[in-house]
DNA sequence: TAGTGGTCTAGACCACGAA
DNA sequence: TCGTGGTCTAGACCACTAA
């Protein structure tokens, strides 16, 4: 019956078995029930261990749910803890239309503080990039970027990407995890200005260490207008 | 040489092998070698899968790392995010003292916003219990909790818990995950009193749903003085 | 060359759930 | 009673690493 089993002849066999029951159940809502591993065993016969470990995979991957003398399951979708995301794709997230206008971008000296964030030495070169970020056509947040140059050639010229993670993606750079800072404060005059928001209403600050693996790749500080941003975290996820 | 191995007879062989693997590695530094499977199928005279099959658990805890043709090895620790904690949790953490004055605590009806985020019916009955949070002896944080009563029988009375999630805990039912909404705002001039700070000052709001499994056990909203606490997260780690 | 983990076989018995 | 997943055996060959 099951005719695509013998097209994958490629590769080890736990692999075979564990996409094809990947693809069985891709279709599947959680509760409905995957191919029982005897069933494997004769559809690629295959030893029953082998079935296990393809299973056992599928499992620890959170797709599947084994349920003793009654069979094996479609997981439910386990909750996830908040993603590393950029401001780029937290608006979209949110339903609205990010868009950014670069204040400057230029190569600096990296001082005390940015150097010991990203694990370089003072005068170092580096890459600061302050913009202006809207959403829904008005102002949002205004971010300072400070990044490590050694890591990053040729990025200034080019023109500036759309998505910072987007072009770190491309350089196989893409945060992994992220420490950050969440402050309120109250704005100065120029981010007021800036913000179009009044003198000495609320801000919220959210500084950033982001690191790809153990490189720390940006160090960033965003200051966002209270009346339009309020952070939203899950944590302790997983289940 | 090995003589505790025959001493837990008891239960699976499995656990019983990858119970001795975690002792023998308690004391390991990351890097260091952990028995190889063949090792440990002479010493337990068990099959090699059945060795396989403990080793993978503590290869998924994340305490081992296999690495082929070398050996199995010691993982170094993984990061880990942000996990769920509570005020005293936290100020302990950063090595603070943390006191708490009882403002009220009563029984109430459930407004429509409390009911909906607990999952219960607007006038069922909560706890409503306001403390002043104190770090250190000055003021950190203002606090009300709304609590689900149905669901803690008797906790009016008794005596209020020192730690709420160390209660929660004693009930089986201390959160495992949170939703948080972290905001910016300027103080009342009620909360700039019971805070020590100016009214106007920048304060930062936290409101959170805690979950025990899939049960809503907590509602609150903490409001923290800007110029003593900041928070700190980290996302998107375990690597 | 010897030792390691990775893969795989062809069975077996068990406890449990559903019919 | 029958099918399920859980456990376990006693081997095997492979690719890889280190000496």
């Amino acid at each position: 019956m099951e005719q695509g089993v013998t097209v994958g002849v490629r590769g080890l066999k736990h692999v075979q078995v564990r996409e094809y029951v990947r693809s069985v159940i891709a279709g599947g809502s959680p509760g409905s029930a995957a191919p029982s591993e005897r069933e494997l065993v004769n559809l690629f016969g295959v030893a029953r261990m082998t079935v296990r470990q393809a299973m056992d995979a599928l499992v620890a991957e959170g797709l599947l749910e084994r349920v003793p003398g009654r069979g094996t399951f479609v997981a439910r979708p386990r909750r996830t803890a908040t993603p590393v995301t950029s401001f780029t794709e937290e608006m979209r997230h949110r339903g609205m239309l990010p868009e950014s206008v670069t204040l400057f971008a230029r190569r600096d000296q990296a001082g005390p503080g940015v150097a010991r964030a990203l694990g370089i030495t003072v005068g170092d070169a580096i890459i600061h990039w302050k913009r202006l970020r809207r959403a829904d056509g008005a102002p949002m947040c205004i971010e300072d970027v400070y990044l490590n140059e050694v890591l990053l050639p040729g990025f200034l010229q080019g023109g500036m990407p759309t998505s910072l993670y987007d072009d770190l993606a491309d350089r196989g750079m893409r945060p992994t995890w992220v420490e950050d800072n969440i402050a309120a404060d109250v704005a100065t005059a120029e981010e007021a200005g800036q913000l179009e928001i009044a003198s000495g209403a609320a801000v919220l600050r959210q500084q950033r260490r982001a690191f790809a693996e153990e490189r720390a790749v940006e160090v960033s500080r965003s200051t966002y207008r209270s009346d339009r941003f309020t952070l939203r975290l899950r944590l302790g996820a997983g289940e």
